[in-house]
DNA sequence: TATTATACTGTATATATATTCAGTATTTAT
DNA sequence: ATAAATACTGAATATATATACAGTATAATA
């Protein structure tokens, strides 16, 4: 997308609210006496402007044929129920009912990355990675994980949530953003050890 | 709302998918030639029937003044287009389109308050409460603080983030949360101090 | 039974609207 | 240094558009 120039952007602002507002899109005169023009010209040329520069669209001889591109329905992003997960019961599948403690309505693009559930977080284990208590980490079910990631883990049935760092083939090294706690070093081929998924975002009501 | 008929909804409809279709809404004459009329008072007689209805609210004397009601937000749950501000130059309003970097759509109950925009933090000031560099706080432009709220202040043109505390009817204290940043303090009879509003919120994207 | 609403065609027209042309001035690229 | 883009005023005009008026006919209501 091409550069837009501050005038240019008032105009475009002008069209959206003067859509939100009345439904359709305005005249060359409404946008003038919207943004203090004297002459309809004025509002003609910004708007070929911002059609030349791929901001939006203009129907030729069509009164109010301005649409705004890529606004196809800025309303209509689909948006998804997210279960939230408290506290998990020892040995039942995460996703089970009896841990859904609410739901979360939001946008199915709503981080960068698509996720499937929100982890209240207990404890500080991750305190100076900005993640506090009852925080809610927005987890994506996933095994392609990098070192560095924040990843939900369980081990014997106790699901943590930990930076993960693979030291060798068959060690794990889970470790805590708080230097109370200690990291956790997991041999793969003793102890009962798997990866719910990563953290993909999070959310904090306050 | 007032029974339709089969062919009312069909201009109905109509109007909708136009809309969809370029972004504004039909002519008397589009909605003729969509559904086969043949004279443009047909169209207007069945448009100031779903006017009547509540259906429709007609602008009158404006071409394409036509916009269904109830569309504000076609989906359930209301859905908002909240800015991100990102840095704020110094002496410009906020929430002035400059300092918009883009925007989020969130369901607007999204957090237990309502809120405005969202704030890109910059620095670890507030790190001890879980605030990180680049973390989206959801900001609620009010005046109503208590001591212990996070709030967004402006001292001098400069937008700062810190725990509020009042210590007299003349000083207050905005407090950090991390030991390598010092507390300020603010004498409200010399000091040129607004607050922005308070956090009710915040978001994580990684 | 009378009335009102629905469902059209067809014509006419005032005006709302897009759009072109003629200028002036400043800023930004080349 | 020159051209192109930006940012306007002001006037003129062809046409796109809403809307009223004159009809016809059927279905629903009171």
């Amino acid at each position: 997308m091409k550069k837009i120039t501050s005038q240019q952007q008032r105009v475009l602002d002008c069209i959206q609210v003067y859509l939100n507002k009345t439904g359709f899109p305005p005249t060359r005169a409404d946008i003038c006496k919207e943004l203090g023009f004297k002459s309809p010209n004025s509002a003609e040329t910004h708007l070929r402007a911002l059609e030349k520069k791929g901001f939006i669209s203009i129907e030729s001889g069509t009164s109010r044929g301005i649409s705004i591109i890529g606004n196809s329905s800025p309303n209509s992003d689909v948006q998804d129920e997210y279960p939230v997960i408290g506290l998990v019961a020892a040995g039942s599948p995460t996703l089970a009912t009896e841990n859904i403690e609410n739901k979360i309505n939001c946008p199915n693009n709503f981080f960068d990355s698509q996720f499937d559930y929100f982890l209240k977080v207990k404890g500080l284990s991750m305190k100076d990675a900005g993640i506090m208590e009852d925080d809610l980490v927005a987890v994506k079910k996933t095994s392609e994980i990098k070192n560095g990631d924040i990843v939900i883990a369980r081990i014997d049935d106790e699901v943590t949530i930990k930076f993960f760092n693979r030291r060798s083939e068959k060690v794990i090294e889970l470790e805590a953003a708080n230097e109370d706690y200690k990291n956790i070093i997991v041999d793969l081929e003793t102890e009962n050890f798997a990866i719910e998924g990563k953290s993909v975002g999070l959310l904090r009501k306050n």
